[in-house]
DNA sequence: TGTTTTTTGTTCATGCTTGAACTAATTTTG
DNA sequence: CAAAATTAGTTCAAGCATGAACAAAAAACA
């Protein structure tokens, strides 16, 4: 009956779960600073990125596909717009629905943004064959899979 | 010049990281509502974790394992203390630093909130061998040490 | 057709995290 | 030893994300 054996922390699983989410906080404050120069945070790029993705989709689906809360989007948007980033238009059919779109300025910024990003992921990855990216890759979806699941 | 073979979703790396930051959250709400019953919040879970393997450490200390500011450590605390599970007491050689134990409470209601984590981790990590998971730890464990010398 | 239910987006109060400014204690330096 | 610099912890205001309550519009249903 040694308790220690029931411990997390000698569970593999486990103590990869907690080396995934300390290199995520890591990769988060280091992609913030990175983006701070560009006027960027880390929630509006992700917004331009799915815009970018998915033009025209509305606030609702927005959200969904970004995992947050509606009244999240709404929240963000004033900003966005403001910076001429995104544009927002009633849809014709369903006065209730919005749809969004990026601006010319808003591609734009994406582009140097996403520059950013693509360089600091490719340096803090190269240590790893992408064999392995690709691995790893796979099993994070097949959590997501499990996760949604539920 | 096909602009769209320098878009980062064609990028293996960037794809793993949009995943892993994906499974991430997901995994995090996950365990936010599983915690719920338990009367604990991921950040109380995570000092307790930390208490647990590093008892008498001190605010400062306990602030840069969990990679938060101080403020934090000193906003969460009362919570804590209220709830008894974390006794804070003063150093003797320096008047300055506060030190913390977990107290039996808090030792026991870690238990209870391990048993819930680690019954999430296996779940959601089941469809991976042990193998994969050590692999995919020590990619994340080399992430965190090339930010960390940045 | 008229009533109920669902959906979309907004508002608002709450809680969490942060960083800057501050105090007190300690260490370094001249 | 005295002054300056550093360190530990706190306070406070600001920024974000969230979920509940709400209004308007659309869809389902009778």
């Amino acid at each position: 009956m040694n308790k220690k054996q029931d411990l997390p922390w000698d569970n593999p699983r486990f103590r990869t779960w907690i080396a995934v989410a300390r290199a995520e906080k890591a990769i988060v404050r280091a992609l913030s600073k990175s983006l701070e120069p560009l006027g960027l945070k880390i929630a509006q790029l992700d917004m331009l990125m799915n815009l970018y993705r998915h033009p025209g989709q509305s606030q609702h689906d927005l959200a969904r596909r970004l995992l947050v809360g509606r009244s999240n989007i709404t929240m963000l948007l004033p900003q966005m717009e403001t910076q001429g980033l995104v544009r927002r238009e009633g849809d014709a059919s369903d006065k209730r629905v919005l749809r969004l779109w990026l601006t010319p300025e808003g591609e734009a910024r994406l582009m140097q943004a996403l520059a950013v990003y693509t360089e600091l992921i490719d340096r803090v990855m190269a240590q790893s064959t992408p064999a392995q990216c690709e691995a790893m890759g796979e099993q994070m979806r097949r959590i997501s899979e499990a996760l949604a699941e539920s």
